[in-house]
RNA sequence: GCCUCUGUAGCUCAGUCGGUAGAGCAGUGGACUGAAAAUCCACGUGUCGUUGGUUCGAUUCCGACCGGAGGCA
């Protein structure tokens, strides 16, 4: 089976810069798996390597949509898979790195997911009939249907009782059966992850805190009002992304730039809580945890210390 | 200096007609299969400012003191 470095981690643990030092010593070139560097112009906020950065390494699955669009996980896991297959055909090494939990392990196994609503239709006569009824009733609805997922899902979990609902009015099929399915297949590669973190929680958020100032200074609001100008709707995902949500917002109440600042700190510490809670569930990660400031060159003799027992080829 | 209000969980506050207290936020852990930087779940013992008094019993009533806010001089 085809082997596939992964480099995961919470945002701000030098992810972006170990994949890097990585590809240098393997010939490896790197595919992102960020749900939000996806999206063109939005570079700061997404703390996006520029070009210098990558050091002449080539990384994809960066600027591979317009914040207008609405990426999936679905069509990140068929335009990723097209990179690795592309890069592994020049007899180059594939690194996968990213914060996105659900984009590397979808890519890892090529998860293939019900599919989607083409006009969304569905989708939304399902929001309206949430509005009307409640979750409650969805909720039930479900139970009616696939009562496996309902059972799963917990009544508040509206964004999931409507997708499952939806992929039931789509295909006829039940979302259980379809990840069933999904799941009895094989992985498509064999995943050797290496996960960043830091020693003690404070030191990350530390790092965290200190890169949201680096992106202020970088120009964050410019980068939010030029999204703005050219009538991206609050609604969309791209202006889901931790950074011009919070701006946007501040900007709106009339706040202070500070104000904005703890806020956009606030939420990418907990956002960084939530990677590690999907991180942690693979026990499999070789974990490199810094102290006080990453030690880089540690961190590659370690990875290919691992990499070597993992059997790399 | 005098008067009024105020001091309860990391923060903002509620409450106990006297029987040792609870929300939101924060924090921690978890879930996650076409929005995932999204979405959802679970977890709340703290000298109730200090010190006297009344009381079987005080965080709750009374006094003094120490913080804080406002008003009058």
């Amino acid at each position: 089976m085809k082997q596939l470095i992964v480099i995961c981690g919470p945002t701000a643990s030098g992810k972006t810069r170990m994949g890097i030092v990585l590809a240098k010593a393997l010939g490896g070139e790197i595919v992102s798996a960020d749900s939000m560097q996806v999206y063109r112009g939005m570079d700061i906020g997404t703390a996006k390597p520029s070009l210098a950065e990558r050091e002449g390494i080539p990384h994809h699955m960066l600027d591979v949509a317009e914040p207008e669009e609405h990426y999936s996980a679905a069509r990140y896991v068929e335009e990723a898979t097209a990179c690795v297959e592309d890069i592994f055909s020049r007899g180059k090494r594939p690194i996968v790195v990213g914060g996105t939990g659900l984009y590397i392990d979808a890519l890892c196994r090529g998860a293939r997911f019900a599919a989607g609503p083409p006009e969304r239709a569905q989708r939304e006569r399902l929001r309206g009939e949430l509005r009307e009824a409640g979750a409650a009733a969805m909720h039930a609805q479900l139970m009616q249907i696939d009562p496996e997922t309902a059972q799963r899902l917990h009544v508040n979990d509206e964004k999931r009782i409507l997708r499952a609902l939806e992929v039931f009015y789509e295909t006829g099929k039940t979302l259980s059966q379809h990840n069933r399915e999904s799941q009895s297949r094989p992985p498509r590669y064999q995943s050797l992850t290496i996960g960043l973190s830091c020693r003690s929680r404070a030191a990350l958020y530390r790092r965290i805190d200190l890169r949201v100032e680096q992106m202020m200074e970088q120009g964050l609001l410019l980068e939010l009002e030029a999204l703005q100008a050219r009538g991206l709707p609050p609604d969309s995902t791209a202006m889901q992304a931790i950074g011009y949500k919070e701006l946007a917002a501040a900007l709106e109440r009339g706040e202070t730039r500070e104000q904005a600042v703890a806020e956009i700190q606030l939420r990418s510490r907990q956002y960084a809580k939530r990677q590690l809670s999907w991180f942690r569930r693979n026990s499999r990660t070789h974990w490199i945890l810094w102290g006080e400031t990453p030690d880089f060159s540690f961190a590659l003799q370690d990875s290919m210390r691992f990499l070597a027992a993992e059997g790399l080829k």
